[in-house]
DNA sequence: TTATCATTTAACCTTACATTAACAAAAATG
DNA sequence: CATTTTTGTTAATGTAAGGTTAAATGATAA
């Protein structure tokens, strides 16, 4: 069986150091592709799946925050892992707020990268739900399309949903007619788990009862301290 | 309903820091256990289950990185995140090689630790790997659901069960024609054994009675003194 | 900037749940 | 058989979780 090398997009903006990283990681077997800044990064990234994208932080333009942002709009899964020069606290958290893996302060070992690397690599193996790139789902009358956002009713026009729509009402389709556990939502959609992000949810899935609401075979049923279960009936 | 804080296996030898941090994560809603030396806290491990340990490096008798070995033998999944007072590459390396998740040097932020904290929480909620706990039941005419919460006779319409009517007929069930003893459920699902509890469990086991009278079949015997006996006749 | 859309927070209401009380009935005990 | 202990059952109470709508905040693009 041929082994797949992991891909690895690297944003950084500094030349000289942005290539020397990039042969390093490529040394070491990954497939390596090296954006000189933020939105040549997002380009990059929307052309392709990555397995991981390692950001510089200080970058002109389209910091590594907005960046981070912008790549989770489009995908929450993938690692993100972040460098920087200052070693400053608030810029550590505003990293984890956006959904960091790691944090790097430069200058780094690359040793202590590669490893680094490796553990995020192996933490992201085991989760693999066969969940991880599943875009379309028929729900009883509906057809939802979670890559381009809309929920289409019979041959309707379809109604566009916004991402936080969309990814929960990916996330009970994708356990569809079984638990979907509140916290998984919280943790995978809001990236806290607080009174304030729960209720937020709470917001959501009334948003998404009432685009359910022609086909009543379809339905959102609450599992009382637990989370929600959406079922079709036949 | 009482949800449950996640429980912290914290081994620091410092009295002092060691209190101060405990305290702090205490404060932030997390049950900690507090080891004061790396005997003491494999000891603590085998006897209890954690969600995440959080490991000195340096401690006298056995210090961050052989416990964290041992502790890996008996548990492949749970979070280790090291303390360390310097930030020597080679600890660096040694640590993710026996599985660490995190690594913070001293003195560290403790904002930063608690991001951190919530990250890798947050990583082993994703990975919800279905254990092989037994969640169907036939019981009679009865189908009883125990991780939707349901229970459904013959084709009708399913009735909700609340947690606690579900964990005890789950109970139950697993001891189907047995003995059930008393203690057993109020220790399981009470987590305490006195008057009240027990009064409170005779209150459930009336309402699993009312539940389960469609089928003349089933029925939940007192055993007078010793516990509860779900019956099927046949 | 304004206008627009997404998201969060607030407010208020309803439902769900667990506990406790109260009283009745069985079973055990001396 | 009288008394105590345990169990059966229903109802009342307090609290927490969820449902829903609207207003406030934030973010984005024209």
């Amino acid at each position: 069986m041929e082994e797949q090398n992991k891909k690895i997009l690297l944003v950084e903006d500094d030349p000289n150091f942005g290539t020397v990283l990039r042969d390093y990681l490529m040394m070491n077997d990954y497939d390596v592709v090296h954006a000189k800044n933020g939105m040549e990064g997002f380009e990059k990234f929307k052309k392709d799946d990555y397995d991981l994208c390692i950001l510089d932080v200080m970058m002109p333009y389209k910091d590594g925050f907005t960046l981070a942002k912008e790549i989770r709009e489009k995908n929450t899964d993938v690692p993100i892992v972040f460098l920087t020069a200052k070693a400053m606290k608030e810029d550590v958290l505003k990293g984890y707020k956006v959904g960091a893996d790691d944090y790097l302060n430069k200058p780094f070992d690359s040793e202590v990268l590669l490893m680094k690397i490796k553990a995020i690599m192996q933490r992201k193996a085991t989760e693999t739900i066969a969940d991880s790139k599943q875009f379309e789902f028929e729900i009883g009358r509906f057809h939802l399309n979670s890559k381009l956002r809309f929920l289409r009713f019979d041959d309707e026009e379809p109604v566009k949903l916004s991402p936080k729509e969309n990814e929960l009402l990916r996330l009970l389709a994708l356990h569809e007619n079984d638990l979907m556990p509140r916290e998984l939502a919280l943790t995978k959609i809001w990236r806290d788990d607080n009174y304030f992000t729960s209720r937020s949810m709470d917001v959501y899935i009334a948003k998404l009862r009432k685009y359910l609401k022609p086909d009543p075979k379809v339905e959102i049923l609450n599992i009382h301290g637990e989370g929600f279960r959406l079922v079709v009936n036949s």
